[in-house]
DNA sequence: TTACAGAAATTGGTTATCCAATTTTGAGTT
DNA sequence: AACTCAAAATTGGATAACCAATTTCTGTAA
């Protein structure tokens, strides 16, 4: 049969049509000079400027509204965010759900960060750090914390240590990665009854902070972040990875 | 007035709606044991299942996909992918181009992560990543490089090693972080000249990952970032910081 | 029995219309 | 001139109808 072939339009035809105007959506924001919180045109006008239909702006509105990027509010409009919602991390999770592998990835990325992030804490660090620091340490040494307090504590006190290193970019992945992890870490503490031991291996990390030592600092956290990636894979271990529809919040 | 308070159902209204709705479509996926490849309900029956309408529905469907944990198919259905998108680090991308103060971080982040991958690229390399890296050399190398090709060797060589550490994390937000600073990248080899001195210093980094000396890799990159750095600055400071609407595709 | 057209049903995509709520406007009053 | 308050305009949100393309079913011819 030789009809002739349907003309390839593109070899990759698994480019989404929205990533396109994703793209156009982004060059008209930085042409404005959009800066966080100013609002962006109606819907109708900026679909009409844009060329496309509403629906397909909305959902790239929507989406990028999801991850954090946009505010989208009923009745007044659409305005430029500069935050980061948990909702990529928790889409993350599921991507990680789905392949393993990844999940020691994920594991591994957080421990370099995390060195790293305490490295350039103990050279950054200013007298406000310091005071905030301690004062997580001291909420974790309370006595009467539950298993899930203590690990809120624990997850500001890393989250603190990274606003220390002064490094936006990196404490962000960091975040991000931490909220994919903090359903884990939960179990961890909560199954081994391992505060004494987690909060015994956070104060060395403090003092070498406070001390502006940056390598004791990433030797103490690489320590810290050794123990708790080998309990966390013993802990993955005894249970399999099924039910993951629980939740924060 | 003695009216009592409007009760403060919530402190954080800023609680999409949506968020929920994601909860309830992972649950719902999770509970059906769907796997990559699977397809989902049709959009107007999960809708119905799910409570909601459709086009909410749909907004969700829309920003998963675009996150490539799925996969919408005109006239077929939509189905399970295991996430992977380069959009992933596009968002993270987005994230910080809003707050170009962010620059330096981002420099810093690429630095650092370029380190750790090199010391772990040195520990987990096959021999199939040494030749793949020699081979870039190798083509780096060639004298009738024009400045952008030589940069676009350079940037594959550098996600080469990436590659080569095995972990899929972390060389995503390199990938991220390098191609927001491709631009510059190309600047500092155009307007220096530098190809020579960029080339010897990637040739220890690569005898360092040959020989399996992760300890060596990371001094090797670590003074090849530092002075790469030193000469975006120089660089930035020539021109100041104006456009930032750029892209690769 | 098998192969193959063609129709029917189902799919995601798009558009148009309406809705509720907020914001803005401006006349009227003090 | 300043303030009130209601009406009108504008906003994002939701729904329903429609469209094009794919898939599936079915009946007929080989």
């Amino acid at each position: 049969m030789a009809m002739d072939a349907p003309l390839p339009v593109e070899t990759e035809d698994h480019e989404p049509p929205e990533a396109e105007l994703i793209r156009k959506l982004m060059d008209y924001l930085t042409a404005e000079k959009m800066r966080p919180g100013m609002r962006l045109p109606a819907e109708r006008q900026l679909a009409e400027k844009l060329g496309v239909g509403r629906a397909a702006l909305r959902h790239v509105l929507k989406s990028l509204s999801l991850l954090g990027v946009l505010e989208m509010k009923p009745s007044a409009g659409t305005f430029v965010r500069n935050g980061t919602t948990d909702l990529l991390p928790r889409v993350l999770e599921w991507g990680v759900f789905l392949s393993p592998s990844r999940a020691e990835a994920v594991v591994e990325a957080r421990r370099t960060l995390e060195v790293e992030l305490a490295g350039l804490a103990a050279e950054r660090r200013t007298g406000l750090d310091i005071g905030r620091l301690q004062h997580l340490i001291d909420q974790m040494s309370r006595k009467d914390n539950t298993a899930s307090e203590y690990v809120d504590w624990d997850v500001q006190f890393h989250l603190a240590i990274a606003d220390a290193a002064r490094n936006e970019v990196l404490a962000g992945v960091l975040r991000s990665l931490q909220s994919m992890l903090s359903v884990w870490a939960t179990r961890v503490i909560v199954s081994a009854g391992e505060t004494e031991t987690s909060l015994a291996m956070h104060t060395p990390i403090l003092h070498a902070i406070i001390d502006g030592d940056a390598e004791s600092a990433r030797v103490a956290m690489r320590a810290h972040m050794d123990r708790a990636t080998r309990r966390l894979y013993a802990t993955i271990a005894a249970d399999s990875i099924e039910s993951f529809s629980q939740k924060t919040t």
